[in-house]
DNA sequence: ATGGCGTCCGTACCACAGTACGGAGTCAAG
DNA sequence: CTTGACTCCGTACTGTGGTACGGACGCCAT
C-alpha cells in the first residue's frame, strides 16, 4: 500500500475525508507531508493506521480527548515509562468497569427478551411492562432499583458512552 | 409517596429539574397536571417512574429517540410485541458487539502492561508502539485489524435555517 | 406583609463528533 | 489545453442530550 491522498485514505480508514480533516484540527494526526510543492495531504501506511486507531478506540468508547491524552503521551519526550503505564492501567479498569456496565445491561436485556411472548398485542408484551415498572417485575436484572448513576456531573462531560455513538447506528435497529 | 413538585420529583428520578421539562419538551413524558390555578408541576408517582425508566432505557443504551419510539409503542394498541422484542435483541446484539471490542482491548492492555518495562524513558516503553501500530506487536490481541463499521450514512442538507447556533468556541466563565 | 425559596417560560449556551458548503486552486487524462 | 475530479481552507450547520440564565410570579413561614 502506497502513500493515498485524503479520499483514498478516507476511504481506507473507513472515515470521511472531512473527518480526517476534522482529525488534523483537534490535534490527533498531525498534518501529513505535503510533497514538494503540492498542498495536497499524502498519507502514510503508518497515518493510516493512526487514524484506524482511533476509530477503534472510539468504537470502544473512548472519546477523541481521552485518545488524543493516549496519542500525546507518545509524543512528549519528557514522558516517563511507568507514566505511560500507568495510564494504561487506568484505561484497563476504565475497559473493565465499561464491561461491567455492559454485561449489567446484557443480562438485563437477556431476563427481558427470555421473559416476552414474542407475539401478541402489546398488553402482552412483558418486555415494556418490566422498563416502565421494574420493580413489578418478574425479572430481577432490572427491579434493582438502586439508585441510578447520579445525573451526570455539572459542566464537565467526559462519558459519551453509548448513546453518544448512536446516531451513527441510527437504523440500527 | 405523595406527588411532588418538579423538584423533588427531579431528586426521586435520580436527574435534574432542566431534564424533566427538557423531557417534556421533547414528547418523552407528557405535562403533569397542574392543580387548579396553580401553574406548577405536580408529579404523580407513576409519571416519576415513567422518568426513571426513560433513564433505566438510556443506561441500557436507547437513544432518547428510541425511547420514544418505545413509549409510542406502548400507547399503540394496534402494535405487536414482538416489534418490541425484536429492538431489544437489537440492543442485545449491540451490547454484546460492544463487550467482545472491550475484551480485545482489555486483554491487549492486560498483555501489553506485563510487557511494559515500567520504568525509564519512553524509548523503551512498548505500551503506544503496541497500540499504535498493532501488527507489527508481538502482542497479538490488537492485532486483528477487521474491517472498521463503514463510514456513517450522510444525510443531506436541505433546509436553509435560520438556525439557533454560534458553535464558536466562547470561553465564558 | 414580606423575604426567600421554588417555579414558570423562553431562549441561549454547552460539549461532542462530525458534515456540508463554497470558492479557489491543482492534477491528470483526453 | 480544456475539463472534470480531487483538494484546499475556513466557516457554518447538524443532531444529541442536556445546562444555564433571567425576569416574573407563586407559595409559605415568620
Amino acid at each position: 500500500m502506497r502513500d493515498l491522498t485524503i479520499a483514498k485514505a478516507a476511504r481506507e480508514a473507513g472515515v470521511g475525508v472531512e473527518t480526517i480533516r476534522f482529525y488534523e484540527r483537534r490535534g490527533l494526526i498531525d498534518q501529513p507531508m505535503k510533497p514538494q510543492g503540492s498542498g495536497f495531504r499524502v498519507y502514510s501506511p503508518e497515518q493510516i493506521k493512526r487514524i484506524k486507531f482511533i476509530r477503534q478506540a472510539q468504537q470502544i468508547g473512548f472519546s477523541l480527548h481521552e485518545i488524543q491524552e493516549l496519542l500525546s503521551l507518545r509524543a512528549d519526550p519528557a514522558a516517563d515509562c511507568s507514566v505511560v503505564r500507568s495510564q494504561a492501567v487506568a484505561k484497563l479498569e476504565d475497559v473493565n468497569r465499561k464491561i461491567d456496565q455492559l454485561h449489567h445491561i446484557g443480562t438485563a436485556l437477556e431476563a427481558l427478551i427470555a421473559v416476552c411472548p414474542g407475539r401478541g398485542g402489546l398488553h402482552v408484551c412483558t418486555i415494556l411492562d418490566t422498563l416502565i415498572d421494574p420493580a413489578h417485575s418478574r425479572v430481577p436484572s432490572l427491579a434493582a432499583d438502586g439508585p441510578l448513576p447520579a445525573v451526570p456531573p455539572k459542566r464537565k462531560r467526559q462519558n459519551g458512552s453509548i448513546a453518544a455513538n448512536n446516531h451513527k447506528q441510527r437504523r440500527a435497529l
